[in-house]
DNA sequence: CGGTTGTTTGAGGACGTTCAAGTACTGTGG
DNA sequence: CCACAGTACTTGAACGTCCTCAAACAACCG
C-alpha cells in the first residue's frame, strides 16, 4: 500500500476538512512522487489531469514563450511563481478544466502527491468545506501574482531584489539578518524579471546598501536601510 | 425599498446558488452605489468592509507605489486589472480579511453592489454552492493575472499592444475587425505597462502590420498578421 | 476664442539586455 | 589530495528599448 505516503495530505488545510468518505477517496486516488530536479511535472497547453500537491521540495511554475522561428531557437521563458511545500498546482485549471497556462519545474528534488482531477472536482461539488479551502488558497495565490505584477510595474530590478531579500526576515523591522539563498542565481533571476546578467550587477550594487553575498550565504547588515530602498509598501 | 436595484446580483453566477434564506440576507443587507468615473471605491492599505459587485461600468484595480520622497510628488501607479460587469472585487481581500494590495477606481460611471464582507465570509462557511462559486471567479481571476505576468516578462510592450487589439477579435482567427476603444489611451498605458507616450508609438508601429486607428476608432486589416506579431500562445 | 485636456512627436538619457570573455565554484577520477 | 572538466557566476562593452522631459498639435468645452 501507499496509502500511508499520501497520508500527510489529510494535515493540510486543503484537506483537512473533507469528510471520513471523502478522505478515503483521497488516500486511495492520490499516489505520490519522488521527482529529480529539472523534471518536468506538466507542460503548458495541456489539460489538467492532476492537482498537484506539492509535500516536499519546490516547484517553478514557468512560462513560455512560442518559438519566434520555427527552428525553435532557444525558446524564452520565464518564471512566473515558486511554489513551496503545503501548495497545490494549479487549482486554477483543475477547477476550470482548462490547459494549463505554463508549464511546472521540479527546482529541488521534491515528493508531489497526485490527486486525480475530477476527484477534485467532485469535491468541490459534494464537500462544503473544501469550497472554503480552496477559495482560501486561490485568494493567497492571487495575492500573490497581484504584488508580482505591481512590482513587476512599479519597482526596478534593484527594488524588486532587496526585496525578495528583505521576504527572509519577515517579522524583523530592523536590525540585521543572515540567511542562504534557497535557489540559484537563473532561476532567481528568471523569477524576478530580469537577466542573470544584472542580477549579478545588481547584487553588487546593493553592497552600497548593506547587503553581503558569497556564493548562496547572504548577511543584510542593516534591514531598515534596505527596506527603504526596495520601496516596499508594507501591504501583506 | 432598494431591495429592487440589489435583485440583479441573483442572476449572477457568484450567487445563483444561494439558498432561499442567504439570498434573502444578501437582499437586505446589500445596497446599490451609483458612481461617477474616477471615483475611488477603496483604496490600498484599507481593510475589506464590502464585497463590490459590478453590475454596470468598469472598474480598474490600481497600484500605487510608496511615494518616494515626503512631498509626494505624483505618486507613481499602475493599472494591473480591469473588470466588467458580473465581476466582483476583490474576492482574495474580503475571503481573507486583509488589507487591499490597490485601491479600486471607476472608469465609466458604474453601478456598484456593496455586499457586506462579514456577509460574504458566512456564505463561505455555510453555503455550499457559494465555495465552488467563489473559486471559479478566483480561478478565473487568477489565469487572467498570470497570463498578465507572463506578458508582462515576455513579450514587448507592442506585442503586448496587439495582443490587446486581437481580444476585441475573439472567435475570429483571420480576416478583418473593426471596433471601438473602450478606455482612453493614458489607461490602456498603464494597464500594458508602459507609458503613454510609447503606447501612441507603438500603435504608429502597427500601422506596418495593418492597424489603423484614430481617436477611439480602430481597424484591423489582418488578424492573421496581427496575431503573428503578437506572438501570443492561443491558450485562454 | 482662449483655456484645458489628451495625444503625438522629438531628443536625450537611464535602464536592461545581449554578446563575449574571464573568474570562481563543484564534483569526479586519477 | 590534486588535476581536470563542466558548470555557475561575474564583469565588461555595445546595443536597444523604454522612459523622461519638453514642446507641438488636436480636440473639446465653456
Amino acid at each position: 500500500m501507499h496509502q500511508s505516503s499520501v497520508q500527510p495530505l489529510l494535515d493540510l488545510p486543503l484537506f483537512a476538512g473533507l469528510s471520513a468518505a471523502a478522505q478515503t477517496s483521497l488516500l486511495s486516488q492520490s499516489f505520490v512522487q519522488t521527482q529529480p530536479a529539472e523534471a518536468e511535472l506538466f507542460e503548458q497547453g495541456q489539460m489538467a489531469q492532476f492537482l498537484h500537491v506539492i509535500l516536499q521540495g519546490r516547484v517553478a511554475l514557468v512560462g513560455e514563450a512560442p518559438a519566434m522561428e520555427a527552428s525553435a531557437p532557444a525558446e524564452r521563458q520565464a518564471i512566473i511563481e515558486i511554489f513551496e511545500p503545503g501548495e497545490a498546482i494549479i487549482l486554477a485549471a483543475v477547477l476550470l478544466d482548462m490547459p494549463y497556462l505554463m508549464s511546472a519545474r521540479i527546482m529541488a528534488p521534491a515528493r508531489i502527491a497526485f490527486v486525480p482531477a475530477p476527484l477534485v472536482r467532485e469535491f468541490i461539488d459534494r464537500e462544503a468545506a473544501f469550497g472554503k479551502a480552496t477559495s482560501h488558497m486561490l485568494a493567497r495565490h492571487w495575492r500573490l501574482l497581484s504584488r508580482q505584477l505591481k512590482d513587476q510595474k512599479l519597482r526596478s530590478g534593484g527594488q524588486r531584489l532587496a526585496g525578495y531579500l528583505l521576504s527572509f526576515s519577515k517579522g524583523a523591522t530592523s536590525g540585521s539578518s543572515t540567511f542562504d539563498l534557497p535557489i540559484d542565481r537563473r532561476s532567481l533571476a528568471s523569477w524576478l524579471g530580469m537577466t542573470a546578467e544584472n542580477l549579478s550587477r545588481s547584487l553588487a550594487q546593493l553592497k552600497l546598501h548593506g547587503v553581503e553575498i558569497s556564493g548562496r550565504h547572504a548577511h543584510i547588515a542593516d534591514l531598515a536601510k534596505l527596506r527603504a530602498f526596495s520601496a516596499e509598501d508594507d501591504l501583506r
